[in-house]
DNA sequence: GCATTTAGTTAAGTAACTATACTTTTTTTA
DNA sequence: TAAAAAAAGTATAGTTACTTAACTAAATGC
């Protein structure tokens, strides 16, 4: 009934498979802090709050918040210890003094171009072990799933 | 110099980037309880957990913390909600008194194969917007990436 | 037969949140 | 234009999911 899995072949699920082992595998990448250019150790949490704000940055909290999938009292919380390392800065906004608008300082922009940089490198050595058409299709199933996880 | 992302193409990083979205999408979800079969509200951990135990069952503590990647401590902490809860349960390992043997009862398989079921619609989905060829290629690139992420 | 290793537990601490209540502005509307 | 509603941000307490370190008890290794 609803064990149509069996009336496919065998192998059907293994892909499903990988996929709940990459789940895991990023699950315990992203808890452990590591190093990004010239600042000390950043959670990964902070680590994507910079790559959220950006080089270019002026960025609202309310912005951020919704950048990040979290509430405005966890980008707050954020904000104040990526703000004391010295990575963002805060600014008020010019027309609506509500507003705050959060930017990165050279520490914070040299961790944004050091954790970009780890990307690609990593991007690069998969490219590696790939052929170009490869590539290709895996970034278009990247893409399919992504606007999948969306909803 | 450091720069070398400017000699390639411009698109050349964007798939880095997808995967960085994917990755912030994956944070969301894997925060929130779901519910599987016949249980309550399970967490991500737990369902987890339930994952690593799997339906045949009897898995010792210690092999569990390396399955998930996690400590011992944790694990204990994790089997002792779910028990809880019913889904699972712990026996004395008959030759090592040290051991305690894990399985699942009959609700957690529910929730096992519920959770199945789930990933299964999810992958059926995905295969339905791509042709057998990019499935192929789409599971060989999540195995390599697997591998990559071991280290 | 004692030292070491292995299995599991416990307790305290941390990171990363959420929920809720609050203040201060801005916008809406009646 | 005054009052109500909405929006921006903060503060605080609580939760989840861990880790670390110290512990007990059983097994293994000379």
């Amino acid at each position: 009934m609803n064990k149509n899995k069996n009336q496919l072949p065998n192998n059907t699920n293994s892909g499903s498979r990988n996929l709940g082992r990459l789940i895991m595998q990023l699950r315990r990448l992203e808890r452990k802090p590591h190093h990004f250019g010239t600042a000390g150790p950043l959670t990964p949490s902070e680590i994507h709050t910079v790559e959220a704000i950006g080089t270019e940055g002026d960025v609202l909290m309310s912005e951020l918040a919704m950048r990040l999938g979290i509430t405005k009292g966890a980008v707050t919380q954020l904000i104040t210890r990526l703000e004391a390392k010295e990575l963002v800065k805060r600014s008020p906004h010019p027309n609506d003094s509500r507003g705050i608008l959060i930017s990165l300082t050279e520490k914070g922009k040299d961790a944004y171009i050091a954790h970009e940089e780890v990307h690609f490198q990593f991007y690069n050595q998969l490219r590696l072990q790939l052929s170009e058409q490869e590539i290709e299709v895996f970034e278009k199933c990247i893409d399919k799933l992504n606007n999948f996880l969306q909803k």
